[in-house]
Parts: C-alpha cells; structure tokens; sequence
DNA sequence: GTCTATAGCAGGATAGAC
DNA sequence: GTCTATCCTGCTATAGAC
C-alpha cells in the first residue's frame, strides 16, 4: 500500500504546483511566465518542475482539467428540477460567481490565447464546453415546453450566446468595482429568453 | 512642399508594416510574432522596421489608434437622431459588424493580453471606450426619456453591459459558421433594454 | 525524486556601411 | 532611409550528480 501514499504525495506536489502556476499565468501571461519563476514560486527546482509535468504546456493544461467535472456535478444538480428557467439563471450565476476574481479574469483571457497552440488543450476545453452547451441546451427546451421560455428561440443558439455573455462577463469584471455583476447578468439573459422579467426581480 | 511628399510616403510606409503586423499579431499572437517575421511580410528589413517604430510595442499600438477618430464619426452621425434606440441597435450593429473576421477576433483576445503591458496601449484604448461609453450612456438616456427604453436601467451600467455583450459577439464569432450574428445580438440588446422585441422584428 | 549547472536556441534591438 | 550582420539577453528543457 506504500504505492497508495506515494501517489497520494504525487498528486499533492503537482497541485501545488498547479495552483501556484495559476497565479503568475493569470498575472503576467503564458509566454511571460517562464517556467524558472513557477519552480521558484512553488519553491522547487526546474528540474523537479520538468519531473511532473512534460512540459510549460502541461501545466497549463492541468489548470482546466478539472472544470470537466465540476460542469458535470454542475448540470446534474438540476437535472430534475421543476423549474427550468430558474435553473438557468442559477447556474449562471453560479458560473459567472468568479468573475471578480482577478485570477479569473487572467486565466481566461490566456485560455483564448493559448488554445490554438496546444491541440490537446483545445479538446480539454471542447470537452467542457460540450457539458455547458448540451446542459443549457436541455434546460431552455424543457423551460420553452413549459411557456416560461420564448418558444421561437433556436435552443442550442440560445445556449451559445448565454455562454458568451458570461464570458464577456469575465472580460469586462473590474475587480475594483463594488457592484456585483451577476445580478445584472441574470436579468440580460432572463430577458434574453424572453420573459418579461422587471428590474424588482433580480436574484 | 517636398516635406509634405516625405511625409505621405512616411505615413503610406508605417501604414503598409501596421496592416501587415495585425494579420500576424492575430494570427499567431504578439508574443510569437517575431519582428523579423513582421519585416519579411512587410518586405522590408528589421532595421527598417525599427526606423519606423521605436519597439514591436508600438507596431501594436499602431493598429488601435485609428478606432478613436472612427468611433467619434460613429456617433457624431447619430447626434441628433429622432429614434435614439433605432440609433443605438444601428451602432451596436456597426460595432459588431468585424465580429465574423478572423482578423478581429485575434486582435481582441491580443488586446486583452497585451494591454497590461503596455501602459500607452491602455491610455489609447481607454480613450476610445470612453468615447463609445459617453456615446451609449447618452443615447439610452435620451431613449428612456423618450419612453422606448426602460427608465429604471442605470445608463451607464447599461452601456457597459452593452460593449461587453458586442465584446460576446467577437468572442464566439466562429469564421466558419454561416449564420450573421449581428440580428441575434441586436434582439439580446434590445430585449435586455426593456423594449419587448419578438423575434420577427430582427433588422 | 530532487538538485545544480548548462546546453542550445531564438528573439529584440542596434551598429554602421551604403 | 534602407540594408546586413550580429550582439546580448533570457528562455525551455536536459544531463547527470546525489
């Protein structure tokens, strides 16, 4: 059983290193970021650095390995609900929750940076992105079935667009700012898919 | 008059290096774009390249600058409109109407990247937003005034959320994909601005 | 498994001839 | 003004000792 703590001791190094990663891509940028200041600021050496992980690359990736599950829990914590609308918004709330976070705001501008030069990130993503869309997919046909959703609307383009939005979003956060956005987030896309929501109804 | 000659073609010269830069820089990013690949596509040499501009930050610069006069125009024509939210759907589609370019999706998610980089590329970009910003927050004023949008909306929190949402457009824009996104987009703006737009009524 | 040391390469910017 | 040649810095990734 030796080899269960070992891998156990494994992974905890590695996430270390991930999360410390995180940071200083976030802050100065993948290609500004040199991998020496990640093994300093992980206080390991390059060469250990090179042990974990293959290369600068991989440790980006391993960033957004883990978004593929939480999208899943996500999704299927409303897969019976009784109200499909409010769990739309609830999830984009729940989605956008980090936006303010500067951290947040980094990753993901060099996510859009980076993905056309690792084809394997670019499946890690596609793979999440897939959970997302076909989730609130579901929802607003089953939210249209049900009348509190524009029935005109194409589900699946409805679906995109919802994810761009919170995206931009994430773009546009000003951490600075004291007003949180996700209330005005939810009343775009509520009103988006048509219901007539008022300005008193926010979340 | 022969400075004035020197000038024009100083001006054609930079002109020429800036368009081609922009092609590379969203292509393949600023940080590998090499300023001798620059100089090759522009056919000249780096250090003509370095003649023309003080740093490869100043090729960037370079692209942005033009949009502060163009959006300033954009708006100055939409001065004293009698339909100030037929007026903002008509901007919001201009601005949005690069969104299908290869060229201007690159160029965006560089521009993320690279602003906190370069101070002078964000005062450059700043003034621009503020322009488009003053011009948004103006015209929804003048709306709910005017009783076509809804008066409780914040007119300026509106009109960030409005450049976010063309910001969406640039973000999702897939080259490939046959659909305009511009209707789409002015049907979510309208709608978020409380103007109860059916689906048929996209322009 | 972790380290130090360094190979090996590439890119931004400049010098100086023409 | 435009070129060629190149300096110099800084980076990723590896080799090899412990």
């Amino acid at each position: 059983m030796a080899r269960t703590v070992d891998e156990a001791r494994h992974r905890e190094r590695r996430a270390l290193v991930v999360e410390t990663a995180a940071e200083l891509f976030a802050k100065r940028g993948f290609a500004k970021t040199t991998t020496a200041s990640i093994a300093r600021a992980a206080g390991i050496s390059t060469g250990s650095l090179f042990y974990y992980f293959t290369d600068k690359h991989a440790i980006f990736r391993a960033i957004f390995e883990q978004d593929i599950p939480d999208s899943e829990a996500l999704f299927a914590g409303h897969a019976d609900t009784t109200d499909p609308l409010a769990s739309i918004l609830d999830i984009v709330g729940t989605l956008a929750e980090p936006a303010r976070e500067d951290l947040a705001h980094g990753l993901l501008v060099e996510l859009l940076r980076v993905i056309d030069d690792d084809p394997k990130l670019a499946r890690v993503v596609m793979a999440n992105e897939a959970i997302v869309h076909t989730g609130f997919t579901q929802l607003i046909e089953k939210a249209a079935a049900a009348g509190s959703v524009d029935p005109e609307l194409d589900a699946g383009e409805a679906a995109t667009w919802i994810r761009s939005i919170i995206d931009a979003a994430y773009l546009n956060a000003d951490p600075d700012a004291k007003t949180d956005p996700v209330p005005m987030l939810k009343l775009i896309v509520a009103r988006f898919l048509g219901n007539d929501t008022s300005l008193g109804d926010r979340t």
